[in-house]
DNA sequence: TGGGTGACCATAG
DNA sequence: ACTATGGCCACCC
């Protein structure tokens, strides 16, 4: 992808999360290393934060923690949507974790060429 | 300049 | 399964 006109980091992890597929899910920390090791995986959830109010839409849901879980949850508009935005995709989520998440990976710095 | 706060992570026990 | 710890770094006092 085209990460030179980095006007700043949260755009550049904006960038990252509109590539994950429909029906696959990624951790922070996956984001973090895809974008360069001096950045922590702890910004990337700090930049989710303002994910709803971009221009262009954001697929925050699609971000989780290293384990699966949907710690992200209740930054949505409503507790509820990020798991009905999920499902919607076809991904199961019991007790506010992802099943097959192992299976639904996505890693950017093994899916996107450098 | 410095401390507190995270949608985090890895490791250890 | 759980707690604790140290590292991480942008942001906001």
């Amino acid at each position: 992808m085209n990460l030179e006109k980095h006007e700043d980091f949260f755009q550049l992890v904006y960038q990252v999360v509109r590539l994950i597929p429909k029906g696959r899910v990624t951790n922070y920390g996956a984001i973090a290393k895809y974008l360069g090791v001096a950045r922590s995986a702890r910004v990337v959830g700090w930049a989710m934060n303002g994910a709803h109010s971009q221009k262009k839409k954001v697929p925050a849901h699609r971000v989780v923690n290293r384990n699966g879980e949907l710690t992200g949850k209740h930054h949505f508009a409503t507790p509820f949507l990020m798991q009905e935005l999920l499902e919607k995709e076809g991904i199961k989520v019991e007790n506010d974790k992802i099943r097959n998440f192992d299976k639904i990976f996505w890693d950017p710095a093994q899916e996107l060429e450098l």
